[in-house]
DNA sequence: CTTGACCTTCCAGTTAGGGGAAGCCCTAGA
DNA sequence: TCTAGGGCTTCCCCTAACTGGAAGGTCAAG
C-alpha cells in the first residue's frame, strides 16, 4: 500500500504518517521507486495510533501503548496505569476550564454589550490594579 | 521599576515579560544600564494580561482586550463579542474533553488492571483493525 | 576586590503536526 | 510519443506561548 491508501484507511493525513514514521512509531518498507510501502501491520498500527489520539493520549502514550499493544506479554496493568493517568488529565483540564466557564459567564452576564464603554468584564480584568496599589502601600 | 519588580507585582516570570515585550504588549522604558524600566501603567498591564491569560485568553485575544481597556470610546459590545466567543470555544472543549472521558471510564472500569495480558482498553483502540478488514473486503 | 543577585541578548526546544516548494514517478489520453 | 495530472519524495519554515540555558554586563554588600 501506498502513503494515500493508508491515509485513507486509517482517516490519517499522509503529513501525519510522515511524521509519525519520523518520530519512529511506524516502520513501512520502501518500494524500488523509493515509495513507502505499508504492510497489513503499518496499516493496524496507524489506526491504533489515530484511535489513541483521538482519545487524546499523547504521542508518547501512543507510543508506550502500542509497544504494550505488541507485547504478548504485557500485564492489563500498565496499560490501565496509563489510562487512568491520562484519566486524571483530562478530569483536572475539564475542572479548570469549568473554573473559567463559571468566571467567563458570570462577566458576560454582567456586561450590557451596548455602545457604550461601562464593561463589568474590563473592570474584573483590571481588577488586579487594585491589588497592586495595596501590595505597594503595603509594601 | 526593573522587571524582577514587575514579576514579582504581576506574578509573571521576567521571561513572559520579556516575551510579551517581544510581541509588542508592553512597552517599558530603559534606563542608562540597558534594564527595561516599567512605569506602573506598565505594571497595570501585566497584571491585566496576566488575569486575561488566566481565564485563557488567547495572546491576541489579550491583546485585543487591552487595546479596549485603554479606550475610553469603546463598546462595551465588543468586549463581550471577545468573551462570549472565548466562552464557546471553552464550552467546546469542555465537550470534547467528557466525550473522551466518558469512553475512557468505560474502557478503565473494564479492564482488570492485573498481571494478564487481556486488556479491554487495547482491543477497542485497535476495534479500528476490524473497521480496515471490513473496508478492505467491501472495496 | 570579590561575591552573588540581578539584568541583558540570543539560541534552542517544547506539541503535534501543517503549508508549501522543488522535483521524481506513473499512467492515461491525444 | 509527448504531455498533463495526480501521487509521491525530501526539505525547510511556521504555529502558541512560552521555558531553559549560555555567555556576559551591572550593581550593592561585605
Amino acid at each position: 500500500m501506498n502513503i494515500g491508501d493508508v491515509a485513507a484507511l486509517s482517516g490519517l493525513p499522509a503529513k501525519t504518517i510522515r511524521y509519525y514514521e519520523d518520530i519512529g512509531l511506524v516502520k513501512p518498507l520502501r518500494s524500488a521507486n523509493g515509495y513507502r510501502s505499508f504492510r497489513e501491520s503499518d496499516a493496524h498500527k496507524l489506526a491504533f495510533l489515530g484511535r489513541s489520539r483521538a482519545l487524546g493520549f499523547s504521542i508518547e502514550d501512543c507510543r508506550n501503548l502500542l509497544a504494550l499493544y505488541e507485547d504478548e506479554e504485557r500485564a492489563s496493568a500498565e496499560v490501565k496505569e496509563i489510562a487512568e493517568q491520562h484519566l486524571g488529565r483530562i478530569d483536572e483540564k475539564i475542572a479548570e476550564l469549568k473554573e473559567m466557564r463559571v468566571t467567563l459567564a458570570h462577566l458576560v452576564d454582567a456586561c450590557a454589550g451596548d455602545h457604550r464603554p461601562d464593561c463589568p468584564i474590563l473592570a474584573d480584568l483590571a481588577a488586579k490594579q487594585r491589588d497592586v496599589e495595596q501590595l505597594k502601600r503595603t509594601a
